[in-house]
DNA sequence: CGTTAAAGTGGACACGTGTCCGCATGATGG
DNA sequence: CCATCATGCGGACACGTGTCCACTTTAACG
């Protein structure tokens, strides 16, 4: 009486449709989940079945990217002062942001769902981490949590392309500088 | 050969519009532009032809709040130290969030519209003020302009309701040191 | 194997957004 | 007052999102 687990098909499905997105994203501009449904094979119902937000999806094909930047956290602890390595975990998102461009924000969305259910989900886990670690040794007020930093991080899904290089870095300076404890 | 300007009936839709999505937006939770332009008793191609876009409308509809929020800046200035009259000015912003929730995020859509237009808009201009003066006075830093602190303050559109309270005027707070010079 | 019920499927559908274009309307010059 | 035609109207339409449900498939069990 196991839980009657599941599927061998349903698991097909959900991996052509994660291969189909991947596709979509790479070679149209536009991300139309019904095109992503109709490149699988798939129709849309189970595509919603299986990722029943845009959000689920993107997080989903860019699982590896988060998991990396989820692992920078304790290595950059390892080698850096606690808010040198926010720091350069800043710098990393902004890489990630730059590259994976439009992506950044539905994952950014998907992150903050994790937040509004109570877990903090990988990534707040890894910033709960640095931040801890920066209270811990005095250089880092006592007053925000991982949750805070999502929020003002998120600011960078409204920098436009071509600023990005100019803007990017710089907001997450400015938020860094925020997030200091003040002398 | 005067530009043949025009239509009396032109300028009464458009306000019939405003109208109507006052009652809607006062009403109903939910802010449909087809219901608006039912209300109004106007096709949707009316509608979208006087405000192309969402925000135009809501930002048309809440142009006194703005107008209210910017005549506010220089009136902190004459009072405060502008770092003072700066964190003023976010509660005020925190306050106005607060009451008019969803409405926010479409107003500050409209704001970075304007940013994105090279123009900085009444709420750029009015940012401008406060952050010259504490440039002038040496607690702001120098390498922060209106766009900026629009892009950071935008991250209140995401925090939900029910943390409101504890969160915006935090989150703000963050911003504000952020922004401060660093000594 | 055959039965059975849960797990899964896929496409039709409802909905909101935004566009497009043939038609009417009202200001203007005669 | 009438003719003219730019200005403006409005609803039909195309599109993408997300839901729903009648039907099919799978695998556990006898």
């Amino acid at each position: 009486m196991e839980p009657r687990h599941r599927r061998a098909d349903a698991a097909g499905n959900r991996a052509r449709i994660i291969q189909a997105a991947r596709a979509v994203i790479a070679n149209a501009d536009e991300i139309k989940l019904n095109a992503i449904a109709k490149e699988a094979g798939v129709g849309q119902g189970t595509l919603y079945r299986h990722f029943p937000t845009r959000e689920d999806l993107l997080a989903e094909v860019y699982r590896e990217d988060v998991e990396e930047l989820v692992a920078a956290a304790p290595a950059l602890l390892a080698e850096h002062q606690p808010v040198t390595a926010l720091a350069r975990w800043f710098d990393r998102v902004a890489d990630y942001a730059q590259v994976k461009r439009g992506v950044f924000a539905a994952v950014e969305a998907a992150v903050w769902q994790d937040l509004a259910a109570h877990s903090l989900g990988p990534i707040g886990d890894a910033l709960t981490t640095l931040l801890e670690a920066g209270k811990a040794d005095g250089t880092i007020r006592s007053d925000v949590d991982a949750r805070d930093v999502i929020l003002l991080i998120g600011c960078l899904t409204r920098v436009e392309e071509d600023e990005w290089d100019a803007k990017a870095r710089h907001l997450l300076r400015i938020v860094l500088d925020g997030l200091r404890r003040r002398p």
